[in-house]
DNA sequence: GATGAATGAGAATTCATTCAT
DNA sequence: TATGAATGAATTCTCATTCAT
């Protein structure tokens, strides 16, 4: 079945040249029209790969959240302390910094879309972000799921900032503060554990 | 006489109004005559009181951005610990929930739509921003600008996060860690201050 | 009744003041708001004088037809020679160069919104018309309607010379030509006659 | 492969038969769904080949200067003194009397519409008209440009008369007279010019 | 498979007209 | 009388989708 595995190889292909184009202009307002140009095809050619914009659309998100973690277990080789995988996170944060802020954008736009109709969203969402959670916390080497989710949040928080404000935010410096309260943080419970008895 | 009636004020309210049917949909998504339903007047006289949808989502960002500051003001009253002040801060994230989350689905939107163009929008939010950093600095008592930005990216965060996953996050639970963390943090400080000289 | 002479001669007013925004947009471009607006007061007032756009309209084309008879016959004192008449006539249709394009637009336009449904706008004309044959037989001192008729013909010509190209006529030669080619004609005529018997 | 359509040879298909259309109601009265009704097609087809009414009405205006000239060269052939081609001309004109009329409605219309904005219009017109003087003089073989400005304005002046009241007016007869003055004018202008000397 | 012409429901916007004040 | 706010049908234009080639 050589068709098919060309088919695919081709599907994905296209899927990958959609990420700019829907996060730059968001679901609603781009048109099957101008990604079919942005793609270099033609709209029946597209039509030929997906049966609609909307599923179009929630391939791309899978895709995208296939390869999320992917793209982060890769960057995680080579760390020692703490503070040193902290700032290792937050250096390729900077470096993706445009993939991760049109990924946020893809993804509150599909929120925003799928909320109200379905929440078969979420179910994708809720596992992605599991997996982020479970990802951190071997990362970095603790098991407090509350502090994972503390750093997951300060990530997106960048993101959204990025977002408000483009140049004015220094991710580099950012995720120093964060990696020195995190150390504190623990530290201060490790002690206290040990005080405790 | 003409009939009478407020331009200005009946605007306003026009605005207000608005401003769930936009966080829902979406600028894109939502139609004028949809608005129109929703504010219970004829699409007539929604371009009666703004020249076209885009100004109208315009004068809406601007309105949120006029209102928000005056609500977090109002908010600061009666706490005397920064540990106080951070959960009374969570407490009021969490009562506005909703609302915060609206706003954020508008001003990604418009930040998405405005990027390209123009970005007049982009000075708005500067201005929104710095005050809310402002603000922050005076509301916790210190002057540290990078800590500020860091809570104010934590509270970005915890939107973002709430929007992908709605019922998974407790947003007291992360106030209290930061909390704490910022404690830690500051005493720290002022240790290594002292220690230094 | 000294309020119904006030209406009566406001309304008359109007009119007049309506004749640059219809001749310069046309009837079906321009909107009863710019018709207000340029005359100063609001939609309400014009309707209050007007029962509708329509009406408006039909009621400036009878005021024009009205007045056009009353100024050409003003215009044809005190010449004596067809030479001379001719010329005098091309003088003032130079001198009201704008008012007659202005009246030939309206006109027009007219004609082709009333073609279709009615016609009754063409009884209106062929009056008009018939009187100014009428007029220029007088004028030129003959009575030969087919020479009017190519008198009139060719003003109107020239009406049409100056919508196609405003500046590259010239009403004065143009008539001076005609002159010259009438007086001719009439000779030709005359001598024919002589002849024949 | 995509359908096979000749999409410049369609456009001037749908131009052509536009034509009636706009002469009938006007460029501001007729609407785009009528103008589809009437060529047969959906108005999404309409805004497959001219990106919007304004521009459809320029390409038709562009159109018609086009084929007036090739019209009329066709017409010369074959005549010999001025007053049989003058005679020619005017049948020719009879003949075509209602296509004739529509064209003066949509040229009137047109510039009516852009005298304001933009004149580019008027550049398009100056161009053909200049060519309807040349081709006026090589008609009827001389060099008066003012003489062919008097011809073109009379056939304009029919033009009019025809619209103002269609049944009054014989072209013919109208016709008969401009040649018997055209060559009593070129007569005498001869003897003049042998005299002179 | 690939193309892009064709469709028509639906979007933003306009505008003659009405009517409360 | 005069005003201009309100209306909603009608207008221009868009766009996801289909389909003949």
């Amino acid at each position: 079945m050589p068709k098919i595995v060309d088919h695919e190889l081709y599907r994905r292909e296209l899927l990958d040249k959609c990420f700019d184009l829907f996060a730059e202009k968001g679901y609603a307002s781009i048109t099957m029209r101008q990604i079919a140009d942005g793609l270099g095809v033609s709209t029946g050619t597209l039509y030929h790969y997906f049966p609609s914009k909307k599923a179009l659309y929630e391939q791309l998100v899978e895709e995208i959240n296939r390869q999320a973690l992917l793209k982060v277990a890769a960057e995680l080789e080579g760390t020692q302390t703490l503070q040193e995988r902290i700032e290792a996170c937050g250096r390729f944060l900077q470096k993706n910094e445009d993939y991760f802020i049109k990924q946020t954008f893809i993804m509150i736009d599909f929120c925003q879309s799928s909320d109200h109709h379905e929440n078969k969203g979420n179910a994708v969402f809720k596992v992605t972000i599991e997996r982020c959670l479970q990802a951190v916390c071997e990362l970095l080497g603790f098991e407090d799921r509350g502090l994972a989710a503390f750093i997951m949040t300060h990530i997106d928080g960048l993101l959204l900032q990025k977002i408000w404000m483009k140049e004015e935010i220094s991710i580099a410096e950012q995720f120093k503060i964060l990696g020195r309260m995190l150390t504190l943080y623990l530290e201060n419970k490790y002690l206290h554990h040990e005080e405790k008895p």
